[in-house]
DNA sequence: GTAACATTTAGACGTTCATCTAAATATCTA
DNA sequence: TAGATATTTAGATGAACGTCTAAATGTTAC
């Protein structure tokens, strides 16, 4: 539970989680939608992948980003635990 | 919002919520729960009442928190938003 | 007003974190 | 196999963070 807000606690992370909400993407269509290096892109999609909440497929030359859905459903639970 | 986000990343700080859920408390009785000193539960505190999480009130001697009951609606309905 | 208690503020310290550049790895195409 | 493209890894740097001790502030009771 902490890497998930940990995870979270991060602007660049959260606007990631967004795009990938609308529809998969590869790590350059990603990055087209923010200002930091590749590398800086990698490590952030490094820590979503650690708190479950992205998961990562190889397609070819590129990896393709996903939201882990279920996992987001259980977050909206424990959430909605926490705070009701 | 990312104040939000940055003062629920901490275990210590969601800790104090979950307490504060049950009861209003002073800073000593949450103190009690814990094992770190005044000093940095307050500086907790602070983040907490920054994020408009909780509220403080002074009682004589003492400060009691509150959580902000109204102020966590409104995340919950945001979080929903965000994951739905 | 001074002593005792409750809490916060100031300043320091080590750790974690977001970012960068440079190099490495993986895949595709010619 | 060589060169181009996509992504990650390694290592460094500065800022932010959680914690501490010591001192300051606010409140109560004698």
């Amino acid at each position: 539970m902490d890497s998930v807000f940990k995870a979270l606690s991060d602007k660049n992370r959260r606007d990631i989680l967004s795009l990938l909400k609308k529809k998969d993407m590869t790590v350059g269509e990603i990055k087209k939608h923010f200002k930091i290096t590749g590398a800086s892109l990698s490590h952030h999609l490094d820590i979503l992948k650690r708190a479950n909440l992205v998961t990562a497929e190889r397609d070819g030359q590129f990896i393709k980003y996903s939201l882990n859905v279920s996992v987001f459903e259980e977050i909206m639970k424990l959430f909605y635990k926490f705070f009701k």
